[in-house]
DNA sequence: CGCCCTTTTGAAGAAAATCAAGGGCAGTGG
DNA sequence: CCACTGCCCTTGATTTTCTTCAAAAGGGCG
């Protein structure tokens, strides 16, 4: 099975060495596929497992009394859900397939034993948590504007598919419908509509078939007030 | 010097064994003291300590362009800041005394002694960003509207000071500015204010020269869809 | 007392939601 | 092959929420 996707996200988080690799490579993963719109995990479970995102997008997200919807969150390749497993706490969210997904399943105490056993991968866990914080930090920050919360998620989004190496040319691939990205902002679809076309218009964006392209980025950053280093800085910097 | 905020923070985390208080105790803290409206840590830092809240309210914030200010969490009495130095990472957000401060100063290596020998309390660290991701998560679910936001804030700060002991009777010393209100909740100090006057003129709280009494909780919980289960599941609910 | 900080109130304006409807495109089934 | 359906994107008109600007009132403190 290819857990390729896992690997690359933990290398970009930490230096492995040949045992890391090893131990990884021997974790014993189920792997699923869970179609479009469907749930990875439900808000109240308590998984024994924990699940790492192989292949596709997928969305944290918590349902309001009204129904409506807030995504808290967008999981890419590598990323894991449900490390709340380890804790044996309940999801106060749930996960959902944006597209159809690939998701590896990895026992609990699997995945204790290996933090245990290796540092440097126990470190790299560590360190995704603290860069998932900071993006929920970013979200909290840039949401006092329609116009800089979406140009800061194209920012965000780019740069994570960049890391991982789903970038083809210029172009992303974004699978995400105007409403999802609403849910995420906390806006209507009608007004993301409405806020992409300004984009469009200023000449920061090509967005078309779901095809972004950042067309002017020092503006796009600029309009964003993005600054990447809260998404890279845990490997580079790092001296340990 | 008195760390016992810390203790209690851990203690209400996880059990700790007699090695653990042992270890706790033996941690070499040093104490300061920060006035209020002074930074504990400001963004860009590197710190090669890890802070500890002793004594008094602080906050975690970001600075826009436009000068705003974002406040994305309170720290309470016992949480820690800078955890970032265990990774020798950079502060992507700053934090603020918003009393005056008593801050206990620990080496990230001492830190990372404590965490290596100790698996509880590395257990009781791990819950802890848990909790205050579960925190973050909140805060952008209940951003769709200034009552329902303000409303789940009140319960969040009280719950939360509540588990620390710091509730006298029904009364709650809540030592925030409008001003600072509105930071965290990404509204103007004038919004608030109204805000505030609407769940007072509703009965759901009483609020007067900072001192907070919840005067009907169903109602106000059930405004804020506030469930406390995502501030209190990581003890009980933990069997390891 | 007088000053500063905070809270409160009012009025006008901007941002985003809501409501409503039309259009494109892909998949489905006759 | 074409009509039909469902989903998504787009556009317009109206309403609501929140901001902005301005000013006054309340408190604590040197």
């Amino acid at each position: 099975m290819d857990i390729s996707a896992f690997e690359r996200k933990l290398e970009s988080l930490i230096d492995l060495d040949a045992d890391d690799r090893r131990a990884v490579a021997a974790l014993p993963v189920t792997e699923h596929r869970v179609g479009r719109r469907r749930d990875i995990l439900r808000q109240g479970d308590r998984p024994t497992f924990v699940y790492i995102l192989l292949e596709g997008w997928a969305a944290r997200y918590s349902l309001r009394s009204d129904g409506s919807r807030r995504i808290t969150g967008f999981l890419l390749p590598g990323d894991f859900c449900g490390i709340h497993a380890v804790c044996h706490a309940a999801m106060d969210h749930a996960i959902v397939a944006i597209t159809d997904c690939r998701v590896g399943q990895v026992d609990r105490e699997a995945m204790r034993t290996l933090t245990d056993s290796r540092d440097a991968i126990a470190e790299a866990v560590w360190r995704a948590k603290l860069a998932e914080e900071a993006i929920l930090r970013k979200w909290l920050l840039a949401s006092d504007d329609a116009y800089h919360a979406l140009a800061h998620l194209l920012c965000e989004l780019f740069e994570r598919a960049d890391q991982l190496g789903l970038v083809r040319g210029d172009v992303l691939s974004v699978p995400l419908t105007q409403e999802e990205i609403g849910d995420a902002l906390g806006l209507t679809a009608v007004h993301v509509n409405r806020t992409l076309q300004r984009l469009r218009a200023e000449g920061l964006i090509v967005l078309e078939n779901k095809q972004l392209t950042i067309a002017d980025s020092g503006a796009l950053r600029r309009a964003a007030e993005f600054k990447h280093e809260y998404l890279r800085s845990w490997r580079d910097r790092s001296d340990r």
